[in-house]
DNA sequence: GTCTATAGTCCGATAGAC
DNA sequence: GTCTATCGGACTATAGAC
C-alpha cells in the first residue's frame, strides 16, 4: 500500500531494546537502531528527542494514568493515599508484562545515562501527581511531600518486583512499600497532635 | 612561579557559572568555559568526564557527609531520624552561602539536562545514605525508605529554601518537611502498635 | 595535543493520505 | 491543495581514542 511499514516507532523501540541488551548502550549507534528498525537515522531523531528517549516513548501515558486516577480517587482519602492510588494506577498497567519490564530495567540500571533519564521521568510523575493532588485543595507542600512519597514507593516496590524470577502482583509490592514507609514515621514519639517535632 | 595559574578547576567552575548565567547552559560550549578559564578545551574535559559535571564537582564532599554523620549518630535514634540527621549535616555546610546556593538552582532548574544530573547526584546520596543505614544494622527496605524520605526532606525543603529572599535557616526549612512528611501519615488509622497495614 | 566517531540540528525535497 | 512522514546532506559540539 504504502511506501513505508507501518509502525515505525514500535519497531524502532523494539530494535533499540534488542541491540541495548546485545551489546550496550553506549555501543549502539542511532544508526544501528534505524538500520535495523528499517529507517534512516534523521528518522530516528524526529520521533525521539535523543537516544536514550527511545526506552521512555510510554511515559505521557503513565503521566495521565496517574493524574486521571488522583482525580477520580474518594474525596475522603487523605492525600498520601490519594497519591498512592495513582501509582497503584499505573502498577495495573504493568502488571502483565513483567518479562518486558524485567528486561527493560537491566536495560536502564546497567547504563548511567539511562538511569538520569529515568530519574527525570519519576521527577516528572512527581510533579504531575503534585499538580493533580493540589487541584483537589490539598495544600502545595502535603501535595508536593505525598507525590514524592507515592512515587518512592512505586519506585522501590516495582525495583523488587521487577528483580524476583516468580514475582507477586506488583500492586502488592507497593502496598508492603507503602506500609514500610508508613512504618517508618513512629507514632509514639511525636506525631501526638498539637505537638511540633524539631 | 609555575607556568600555569593555580586552581583551574574553581576557575572552570565560575568561568560556567558565568556563562550559563549569562547565555544558558546549552549555548555555552565547552571551549568556551575553558577559554574563559584560561586553559584549553582538552583540560576542561580532563578535570570532568562531561559538560554538566561542572556544577556538581562537589557531590562526592556530600556524599561523605552524608555517611559521616549517619555513622556517628546516637544509637538509639530511629532510622530516619539518622538519616536526618546525615542531611542535616549538609544543610550546614550550605547554609554559609545561600546566594551562591540559589544561582546555581536557577541555573540547574532552568535546564532539563542538568535537572537530570542533579537527580543523578541524589539518587547516589540516597544509595550512600541507605549504605551507612544498613552499616548500623537497618534493615535493607527499612534503610532504603528512610534514606528515600530523608533525601526528599533535603530536596523539598532545599527548594523552598532558594526560592526565598530571606530564608531563616535551611536546616530549619528541612526540619519543618520533615514534620509535614512525618504528618502525612495519619497515626489514627494504621500505625496503632502491633496492628499491620495492608 | 591531534584526530575521529557520534549525537543531535537545520535546511530542503519528496511522496503518500485526506 | 494541505498535512504529515520519510529521506538526504551538511553542519557543530561533545567526548573519547590515540
Amino acid at each position: 500500500m504504502s511506501r513505508w511499514q507501518p509502525d515505525a516507532r514500535g519497531r524502532m523501540v523494539r530494535a533499540a531494546m534488542d541491540l541495548f541488551t546485545e551489546r550496550g548502550f553506549e555501543q549502539t549507534t542511532a544508526g544501528d537502531i534505524a538500520e535495523r528498525a528499517g529507517v534512516t537515522e534523521r528518522t530516528f531523531f524526529r520521533h525521539f528527542t535523543d537516544k536514550r528517549e527511545v526506552l521512555f516513548s510510554g511515559s505521557e501515558a503513565v503521566g495521565r494514568t496517574v493524574a486521571e486516577a488522583i482525580r477520580s480517587a474518594p474525596a475522603d482519602l487523605p492525600p498520601v493515599d490519594v497519591a498512592l492510588t495513582g501509582v497503584v494506577a499505573v502498577a495495573r498497567v504493568l502488571e502483565d508484562d513483567h518479562g518486558h519490564s524485567a528486561r527493560r530495567a537491566r536495560i536502564v540500571e546497567a547504563n548511567p545515562a539511562l538511569r538520569e533519564r529515568e530519574l527525570l521521568k519519576l521527577a516528572s510523575l512527581v510533579e504531575t501527581a503534585t499538580g493533580a493532588l493540589r487541584a483537589r485543595g490539598v495544600d502545595p507542600l502535603t501535595a508536593d511531600l505525598a507525590a514524592h512519597s507515592a512515587v518512592t514507593a512505586f519506585q522501590v516496590g516495582f525495583a523488587r518486583w521487577v528483580a524476583e524470577a516468580d514475582p507477586p502482583a506488583l500492586g502488592t509490592r507497593i502496598a508492603e512499600t507503602a506500609a514500610a514507609l508508613r512504618a517508618l514515621w513512629p507514632a509514639a514519639e511525636s506525631a501526638a497532635p498539637g505537638r511540633q517535632p524539631r
